[in-house]
DNA sequence: GGGATTTGGAACTGTTCGGTTCCTAATGTT
DNA sequence: AACATTAGGAACCGAACAGTTCCAAATCCC
């Protein structure tokens, strides 16, 4: 007995993933959102709280698509651990080369939101913890075994520092040779 | 014949610099920096313009004081060029021990500002170029000396990954495994 | 000492922000 | 048909924002 929402949750959020994802989570304000969801102030606070909480739906999004994406790849068994991270550092080459500069929103917010508040800090935290795990994952099938732990948060820092150079600006001929130096090595 | 200026200019712009760091450019609002730097709206508007030429500004001082120590350790002599890089990555791990979260200021201009402003965007890639040129130089004194070039956009990505994540708030032991896997296998 | 200029401070502008509160129309459920 | 709830707006609030202007007091140079 109640008029159901009209509009899909899921959709709404895969539309503010896409404003925060572009603008940033600081950049990015409530008409910015309102316009990208299709939806009105009164909808978006009844549904999402605030904007902080939206974030926080946004990321949980972003890690059950984006990052669970990624880690699957790590992971799956068939090609060996060093494709498997050759083919997730591709992953910003290739972005770039299409043209987009959003960078990953993962690691957009561990540079941004995640450094002043507590929430985003620890949801930043746990998918950062998933693709150490993948990287873990993936380097127990390499001859570096022995050493997947250390490696795999040296990765972990890599991957960053990649996505922020790429989402900064940095010409794509030295995110190649950062990457080419990154398979070469390992 | 005219009043001469009572307060210091490059103190102040060392005082916005410790206000820019701590909050990062986006964050840092005018009374922040009016208080941090101990100036009144009308004199921080008639000596430097505005917030953004005001990190211009700040930006450069960083390139002379922080960029160009780590640039000098890297290219300066006597110890092997190993050794002087991981003493540059060791900086990530001391300045946390040391309750030190606010990670590089170029990192995280890199990650912010620069993603949506073209001059800042101009400033940190300079700024990044010369990293870049301090990694290459130390890597000419290592057996690596034939991929210098790939390298050394390799370890950039490696060194802004660190900053962002030593102030994103990961755990100092994860920031420890990171560079110790670097030194490991470099 | 007199003219020029900076200082510290206040006041103000126009905008944007997050957030709230209405109201009416629409629409499923019972 | 009656009811409960949401949708879709509009209007509004208080706060903070960057930026500007004005002024009297202070102060240095000539």
């Amino acid at each position: 007995m109640a008029r159901p929402r009209t509009f899909d949750t899921d959709t709404a959020v895969a539309d503010a993933m896409d404003v925060f994802w572009a603008l940033g989570y600081g950049e990015a304000t409530l008409p910015d959102l309102l316009e990208g969801m299709n939806l009105t102030r009164g909808s978006l606070y009844k549904a999402f709280t605030d904007k902080k909480t939206l974030f926080l739906q946004v990321l949980e999004r972003y890690d059950q698509k984006e990052v669970a994406g990624a880690v699957e790849i790590l992971t799956t068994p068939g090609k060996s651990g060093r494709c498997r991270i050759a083919l997730t550092f591709n992953d910003i080459v290739t972005s770039v080369e299409g043209g987009d500069r959003r960078g990953c929103l993962l690691c957009s917010a561990a540079a941004g939101p995640a450094t002043f508040d507590p929430e985003i800090k620890t949801a930043v935290a746990r998918s950062m913890q998933r693709m150490q795990f993948g990287f873990r994952t993936a380097l127990q099938d390499t001859d570096k075994a022995a050493h997947a732990e250390d490696l795999s948060h040296f990765l972990v820092h890599q991957y960053v520092g990649g996505w922020i150079m790429a989402r900064s600006g940095a010409p794509l001929e030295t995110l190649r040779q950062a990457c080419a130096a990154m398979e070469r090595h390992f």
